[in-house]
DNA sequence: GCTTGATTACCTACTAGTAGGTAGGTTCAC
DNA sequence: GTGAACCTACCTACTAGTAGGTAATCAAGC
């Protein structure tokens, strides 16, 4: 089984006159490339994992769906690792910086699964309703997460703000993303932690120690 | 003319039985689904200014050209846009209201010169150099004015902030995007303010009205 | 233990349509 | 008459998706 492939094709689609002039005009040539909804294809996928095309709309008819549930997984995989963040790491202080380490692991790959989102969010106007709505899920449960840590820290002390926690975890939140879009259009990965740095500083500032915002 | 094309093709392609299942692939039908780089292409353009793909072709050759002198002129656009703002405008408080005003509108409007740059940033790692550069250097303009503006509002006692105005002008930048993202992500316009003034207030409120941040 | 029959996973071969891009011709202003 | 702007007609490569087949697995039913 899984003979043939595609080397031994018979009499298959010879082509036009196309003997090699390879052309490489510009896409699915090289790695690096490709991302987004519209960045991505079944063949991509296929020669990625080794499974031909048509076995990949077996189990995914269409590429919405599949796209779905590439993001129903991130984000179950996001919330399992907030969950077990919150269970392993008691402090809502280290909670929040080993949050904000991952993000940083993010800055040069791209692939990770909260990036993913992120940049989907960016296309969300032209994302299939089923896609957008799982983004939209993504992004209130990292709302959710990040609230359910301000009120911890708030309620041990550890945090001072006057705003709502659904405010300053939005606050945060968009501080993330906007410090990584940033980080990724100037390819200067320091920018990061100067943008978002002072945002957690602050939390903890006026919290007795008068650290100066 | 516009005769033959595909449709008298001589010898090609006729299908199984499919004859009108219109099924609707979810692509190219509709507005308001593409956008980013992978987003658009010549046909699209072609169809939006009626002027022949070719056409467009003569133009600008390949589409990292066509991309990049977009960029350029976006850049170009916001920079003039800007420079009128701050000479139009005197008070560098409300320069910055003007600015996120602009922002705000492109909430809904998602063809608006930053906000496509903004875009393109998310997809840097797939962009064509040429792109991507000019992308680079649209962030810096953006930084590089919200920091003059910023400068101008310290020595003018309007604007009160302890870190370097180029690193506030940063954070300034990563919130107005990210709070973007999480407007579009949530579809919730609102999100865009609750996130933003606050930043606006602070930048103000030590300014001797002591106005609780 | 065998044979069914359904289910599953995967395959080859294909489809209509679109992608970026090119060749070569026409039209028109300078 | 030169050159830019624009055109038709075409190209190859790739897109999502489909048709239909093959091999393996597994639960009956005998």
């Amino acid at each position: 089984m899984r003979a043939g492939l595609t080397a031994s094709r018979p009499g298959g689609r010879q082509q036009h006159g196309t003997n090699d002039l390879g052309k490489d005009t510009g896409k699915g040539s090289g790695p690096g490339r490709r991302g987004g909804y519209n960045g991505f294809s079944y063949a991509d996928i296929s020669d990625a994992i080794g499974i031909r095309k048509a076995s990949i709309h077996h189990h995914f008819p269409t590429k919405a769906e599949l796209a779905a549930v590439v993001v129903d997984r991130y984000t179950q995989q996001a919330q399992r690792g907030l969950k077990s963040l919150s269970q392993q790491v008691p402090a809502p202080a280290e909670q929040l910086q080993a949050y904000l380490g991952y993000w940083q692991g993010c800055i040069l790959d791209a692939f990770q699964s909260f990036w993913v989102c992120a940049m989907l969010a960016g296309e969300m106007q032209m994302l299939p309703e089923d896609v957008a709505s799982r983004v939209r899920a993504h992004f209130r449960n990292l709302a959710g997460w990040l609230t359910s840590i301000l009120k911890a820290g708030t309620e041990q002390g550890k945090f001072q703000f006057n705003k709502l926690p659904e405010e300053e975890a939005q606050i945060l939140m968009a501080s993330v993303h906007g410090a990584m879009l940033s980080a990724r259009a100037l390819g200067d990965p320091n920018i990061f932690l100067v943008i978002v740095s002072p945002r957690i500083a602050r939390l903890r500032a006026q919290n007795g120690q008068a650290r100066p915002e």
